[in-house]
DNA sequence: TATTGACTTGAAGTGTGGTTTAAGTGTTAT
DNA sequence: ATAACACTTAAACCACACTTCAAGTCAATA
């Protein structure tokens, strides 16, 4: 199956000036052109930009991915290369996903937060709440928030 | 407690340029001035930096943040519009983690993929192998890679 | 007293990741 | 045949989130 750059663009849900701006910068080396130069996807291009794709949501940049193109086009010379690269990728992303959960737990208190001052119609009590006042799944991130601690960056 | 902008930077793990842009995006109406025109962060203003962090990552820009802010100076009248905004940067979060999670089972089956190679001196081996070959808790998202499904946004 | 160092400001500069524009090509439908 | 439509390119443009710069203030130390 073949798809034009609007059709695999609407199956990413990205646009094709997102896809093309892709190609100019090396991230398609891939994909092949059509008689009269235009662009068509295989099902092995969707495959390679779901991995750019990943890619891009653990933290690289398009220089970086470029750089993994690179290394992908270097073939077997780069196996162990490539390996090093979805590892700390694995790990970036693991932190990340970490973080998010923090944030998460931040949100679910804000939202517990923001119920009780609605009924209220004010914030003040729901303000005063010493923290074994509130429930404890909140407590944690509470503390958190409120306890000055320095990031160990 | 009382922080300078140097010193609530190196425990936010930001820089002090960062927090003067944020100042002057009126998203920290909250800080006070010293006698001779220095910004003192309170244990208080730690905390607000923390939301600010955290909305941050649920995907809201410097502009969003001013909204809240906003909404925050005017008081009672925008509580159930501040709950709002945080159920729905919840549910936004939610969704990212679960994109996270994704990246993150691709980024698992290539770590495996290319340690397979690696000990090959080859990935022509790995790449042969059929769905029901591999590990079977890479088959799941092998099988998302490689069927094509358009994202239903 | 002079230097160091952290703070102040407004304004200009930067990098990233696209998007838009303009001019043109080729296929398809009326 | 001509209009509509999706594609092509290079180049210009854009928003965002900072970062850096230049010029100056202040408090503490040598």
């Amino acid at each position: 199956m073949l798809y034009t750059v609007g059709e695999i663009a609407k199956i990413l849900g990205i646009s094709a000036s997102t896809l093309r701006y892709y190609d100019k910068e090396g991230l398609l080396p891939f994909v092949e052109r059509s008689n009269n130069g235009i662009r068509m996807f295989t099902d092995k291009d969707y495959e390679w930009l779901k991995v750019i794709e990943c890619l891009k949501k653990s933290g690289l940049s398009i220089k970086d991915i470029k750089a993994y193109t690179n290394m992908v086009n270097q073939g077997n010379n780069s196996l162990s290369e490539r390996l090093e690269l979805f590892q700390a990728r694995r790990t970036a992303i693991k932190q990340q996903i970490m973080e998010m959960q923090e944030a998460l737990e931040l949100l679910e208190f804000k939202c517990w937060y923001y119920s009780q001052a609605v009924k209220d119609h004010t914030d003040e009590k729901v303000q005063a709440l010493s923290i074994d006042e509130i429930p404890e799944q909140y407590r944690n991130i509470k503390q958190k928030m409120n306890n000055i601690h320095a990031k160990p960056e």
